[in-house]
DNA sequence: TTGAAAGCGGTACCAG
DNA sequence: CTGGTACCGCTTTCAA
């Protein structure tokens, strides 16, 4: 537990000034220090494991390098970690650390996490939701730069850039996926309408069928929630005592969790997937849809891709990289279709 | 984006030096400042929208009221999060506010990444992993007050205090469950033996049994691994094609998804559960052990538990409440179990 | 009761 | 090429 060597330590131990010590480690040491000295210098550092105290630096500089991350839910979900891990990837390239605090859902803590980063000189804040919503910036935000990822500014004169998936693509190319395999009676399990993705995957379910001229029908949209057990009650409506000439062939899902409960509901009625019945998930949550059995297809959720333009956006603008005042306020990064083994030719009959 | 209100700032305001801004702001005003100015300082601090420099005072005290988490995993882990989750609560409301770092399973990067926050000065440091796993102690946590949670220090002679779950414990009480509603013939999903919790629950599996004085067939024991598939195959070997008074009528699993790989398994095999199968999963994974149909019943991980307890006992030596030197290096927090659904009496037969 | 000054660990400027 | 010095924002000691 003993302290850490200082540039005064160096220095002393090279035989110089502190001075001489920030010039030769900072590279700017050719032309004002001696060769000899400089290697002194290095090689004292080295021997003393010196790195410099980022507190003096950050306080010195005006700029600590550093990004404050605030999450409302990472901790218990598995997903929005993954935008912090894009995130942290582009950041630390970059030389930044991200430090991440959690509210836990709790917006009331907003304004006073963000105070505290504040406090703390980071460089700029990055808000990160798990699922897609709209949000009241917190006010601290547009005292730094600040980036919205997953998110998006719920006022009529947004702030701030935001960066989210094309849930609308989504929707619809999970849809064609299907039409193409023939099926042309796809009932949609939707989410719930407190999630403002649930409407915009939905649009993208009906663009796919107009583009395809195939009809909708408004009895197979089902917003059912987001879980197992949605999923599978759900299914038993649709399916449970329903003759087979009457049932949909293929069950879009809005999460792979609602497609867990479609699995559990099809393997009860002795119905097999995806040979009478097609399931697509929306997610590629890990360890499920990768693992159930069949495997699910899935709508990948492009997270890791939003937490890295996210923070690239961010640290352009801290850096003055930024090229355009006038670019676009939103960026929308593209989902992935992940074919496994839960969907398959539309049944013939 | 303007700057924030130094106590230079507040001290012009109220036309005091800034001494006087520090000692009132700090509860010492009594008995060195003028009544009259303590109220002047304090509105124009009110004013000013004042809080100091996080930066600066971290410089000045030598600490900085930060905790280093170094997470292995957090980032794509539904599990750890909680872990981060209690270890959040408690430190803030000591006064202390934590940093996250994840290394998203490169152990390569432990090092450095102590090392980032060490120059930034934390006082104090906290290794988070996924699962309970030994590791090896990054050189740099000894510098500092550290502590483990979910995790073991791989060598001889432990040096930092470690919070683990007592796994054999859960084993146990989960089996004694199944035991209590009448099942003798209890097929184990161990999980892998690449985690050190497998082996833990497989003995609270055997020494429930030694202690009802029943018999443990070694067959029933599988090391399945951990994912929906590997529960799902395992079932399929134990039960398919096997005629009822020959098969388990419990299954007990290492985890929750592979306890949704059973549920998949015994639906297709058209076995209800729990009436012809009981079905007890580990871990209470959110949004699948409370919303699987039918609901399981499972070992719930202490995991935020685990959090409070390890930041509980970092805090304490920080602050040198800790008490005793000789206390154990170790700190067991107790599972919990969860009735739900998926288990029930023992079938006559 | 108040204000001036030192120092935490750096960097950068400037005179020598 | 070198070392002294000011400053980042704050706390604390000490002298007035």
């Amino acid at each position: 537990m003993n302290r850490k060597a200082t540039a005064l330590d160096v220095a002393k131990r090279a035989g110089v000034s502190r001075s001489a010590v920030s010039l030769v480690l900072n590279g700017r040491g050719d032309g004002n220090v001696a060769k000899e000295s400089q290697d002194r210098i290095r090689q004292a550092a080295e021997e003393l494991n010196y790195s410099p105290n980022a507190i003096a630096l950050s306080l010195r500089n005006q700029r600590s390098r550093v990004i404050g991350i605030l999450a409302d839910e990472v901790v218990v979900s598995p997903f929005d970690g993954n935008i912090i891990g894009g995130a942290d990837d582009v950041a630390r390239s970059r030389g930044f650390v991200t430090v991440v605090m959690d509210t836990e859902r709790d917006t009331a803590r907003d304004e006073s996490a963000i105070e505290t980063l504040l406090d703390r000189q980071v460089d700029g804040l990055m808000y990160v939701t798990v699922g897609l919503k709209p949000i009241d910036v917190p006010h601290g935000m547009l005292r730094v730069p600040s980036v919205l990822a997953n998110c998006y500014d719920n006022h009529a004169q947004p702030q701030l850039h935001h960066v989210i998936p094309d849930e609308v693509t989504g929707g619809r190319e999970a849809t064609e996926h299907l039409l193409e395999l023939g099926h042309r009676d796809i009932a949609l399990l939707g989410g719930s309408e407190d999630s403002p993705a649930a409407p915009l995957r939905v649009q993208g379910y009906r663009d796919a069928h107009a583009a395809a001229g195939a009809p909708v029908r408004e009895d197979r949209i089902f917003m059912a929630g987001w879980d197992i057990d949605a999923g599978y009650r759900g299914t038993m409506k649709l399916l449970d005592g329903v003759s087979p000439a009457d049932r949909p062939t293929a069950v879009m899902c809005a999460n792979d969790r609602l497609a867990v409960g479609v699995a559990l509901a099809a393997a009860r009625l002795g119905l097999s997937v995806p040979e009478d019945l097609s399931i697509m998930g929306y997610d590629d949550e890990t360890r499920i849809a990768d693992t159930m059995v069949p495997s699910l297809t899935t709508m990948a959720l492009p997270l890791r891709e939003i937490g890295r333009a996210a923070m690239t956006k961010l640290l352009d603008a801290i850096e003055g990289t930024d090229t355009g005042k006038g670019t676009t306020a939103a960026t929308m990064v593209p989902c992935q279709l992940v074919v496994r083994e839960s969907t398959g030719p539309a049944p013939t009959r």
